[in-house]
DNA sequence: GTCTCCCTGTTC
DNA sequence: GAACAGGGAGAC
């Protein structure tokens, strides 16, 4: 089951659970995967109980519930993980890691089948590391730094590695991942192995408005759903219709006709137009 | 900067 | 029965 929820599918899993959750109060906790709960089990179903969630919101691939003491409940899903909102009869499914109990007679339960997925509680004097971290967001969220080209090519300015692992290094921009990052390469007609300084200003430019593009598209499509992906409510997306090369190795590529590649670049299998990507 | 590891179901 | 899928932490 590989799903790799990236911006566009955790923001339609945010859009679709938020109406559910908003001015709920949680009421209890159960823990299935300790080791996937910061700062851990104990801690989380301590301060849960009796809190009641204000605002659900989301930052580059996490999704964040904020409480209506100040602490904030992160989860990202890394490959596998799925949020869904279900009724508390629903039998438990193999591989849940935390359900939190509603006071609708509802749960909001964390799937996740190969366990990477991670739950972290936190103030916002003292966020998890990956968080604090975190590059602006593409596409300009409510009080999130926007990104800005400059920023872009700035970060680019001494770097070597493959735009491609720029674009998927969090720090830089927040949200992308290997479906959506070879689909913008694609789009702007840049080979993903190309060493991240030696872009032009025209391509930059094409680049930049790629990437807003394919995220967008992605949102408009309610996500990608190679496998397993799934928003709040259980159903998949229509964006894994609309992929011009990822996951299209030898097929032909929409624009030219010519096959598609697959390599290796920046640690990830990667699919690009030979032809059409310079 | 690049590599390994975590994990399990699917694919070869 | 091995290779593969990959986000991010940590090692090097």
């Amino acid at each position: 089951m590989i799903s790799m929820p990236e911006l566009p599918e955790v923001e339609t899993v945010k859009r679709t659970l938020a109406p559910h959750l908003l001015n709920k109060v949680i009421t209890s906790v159960e823990v299935f995967l300790a080791k996937a709960i910061k700062p851990g089990p104990e801690m989380v179903q301590k301060e849960l109980p009796g809190k009641r969630i204000i605002e659900i919101s989301r930052r580059g691939k996490y999704l964040i519930l904020s409480l209506d003491n100040g602490q904030k409940l992160a989860f990202h899903l890394r490959m596998t993980g799925r949020l869904l909102y279900l009724h508390r009869e629903t039998p438990t499914a193999k591989h849940t890691v935390i359900i939190l109990r509603l006071n609708d007679g509802f749960d909001l339960r964390m799937v996740d089948q190969r366990k990477f997925g991670t739950v972290n509680l936190f103030t916002d004097d003292d966020p998890p590391k990956g968080l604090k971290n975190l590059g602006p967001e593409p596409l300009g969220d409510e009080g999130a730094p926007w990104l800005a080209l400059e920023s872009l090519k700035k970060a680019a300015k001494r770097r070597t590695a493959p735009i491609k692992a720029l674009l998927l290094d969090q720090q830089v921009i927040a949200g992308l991942g290997n479906i959506y990052t070879d689909e913008a390469l694609f789009l702007a007609g840049i080979n993903p192995a190309r060493p991240a300084n030696s872009l032009t200003e025209e391509e930059w430019k094409r680049l930049f408005r790629a990437v807003r593009e394919v995220l967008t598209e992605g949102i408009r499509h309610r996500g990608t759903t190679r496998r397993d992906y799934v928003d709040g409510r259980g159903e998949p997306g229509d964006h894994q219709h609309y992929l011009k090369v990822y996951g299209r190795r030898n097929q032909k590529c929409p624009v030219c006709g010519e096959s598609i590649n697959y390599s290796r670049t920046a640690g990830r299998g990667t699919y690009y137009c030979p032809h059409c990507q310079r």
